[in-house]
DNA sequence: TCTAGAACCTGGACTTTGTCTAATTTCGCG
DNA sequence: CGCGAAATTAGACAAAGTCCAGGTTCTAGA
């Protein structure tokens, strides 16, 4: 799928977010990368030119589309979160050294012999996380 | 395996560490305890009567830890890093909600069809999180 | 069109986790 | 003992993220 900045209202409206201007941007540095991003990444491309939506904003916004389904949030680095335009089912591989993160898709991975949950708890996602580095 | 106090400085040099009184108080709270901590509870841990050992000797001597193999770092929450005693292998299941981190042993644990790892890397590590949340 | 209220956005103060530094203390050893 | 190296310290600093009070924009209704 490819995305355009005129997509975004739908977009952002099927997932039942209010389109405003600074929600459009947001959405908008995300999906047409579709690329992992961290918060101060989307607050710099969103504001390439001319300052136009705070720290506050940003972080709201965020916040609220990963509480609407809209995009993911990927903990592996002890100091910055990223959001994941990709909610299809998929991992990650991670380059501790660089930084850089892929997806690894789901399917063809397969993962058996986990234990039964808590009594009283319910499965909220299971992460894979691949670490490697530089070989050598 | 039960730590006793009087079992670190062998569980240090055996790891390559001069054992200080710092370290054996910190290398004390993980290993005595054999539970996922985050620098805050050593800290409050070591302190529980006088005040000991300083924020930076806290933060030193677990990275220094962790360098040298004695514990793991295990990253699931976006703003703290829980410290592991536990070097096997092995998983972890978080509640999101209680913030609680159980370990989930590896050994029954099968994944297959992970993608070869990309040219000039070298594997670091996998890291499987099981995020569950209470049911209702 | 005008207006009231709701929703949204903002700068900036604040919090928390973690790092750095320069100075002091302690340790190992001849 | 006395020296140099290693370790520890307090406190300043940095970065990510939250909070709040005030201001702006949007919307629905008359």
């Amino acid at each position: 799928m490819h995305y355009s900045r005129d997509n975004m209202p739908g977009l952002l409206r099927s997932h039942d977010i209010n389109p405003t201007h600074q929600r459009i941007e947001i959405a908008y540095a995300l999906f047409s990368r579709m690329e992992h991003l961290s918060a101060d990444q989307v607050m710099a491309l969103v504001n390439v030119y001319h300052s136009e939506t705070s720290k506050a904003t940003v972080y709201n916004t965020l916040n609220l589309f990963l509480q609407k389904g809209l995009i993911r949030e990927v903990i592996v680095d002890p100091n910055k979160v990223f959001y994941d335009p990709n909610t299809r089912p998929h991992h990650h591989l991670y380059d501790v050294e660089s930084g850089h993160l892929t997806d690894v898709d789901a399917q063809d991975i397969h993962i058996s012999g986990l234990p039964p949950l808590p009594k009283g708890t319910a499965l909220e996602g299971i992460d894979l996380i691949v670490r490697v580095r530089k070989a050598g």
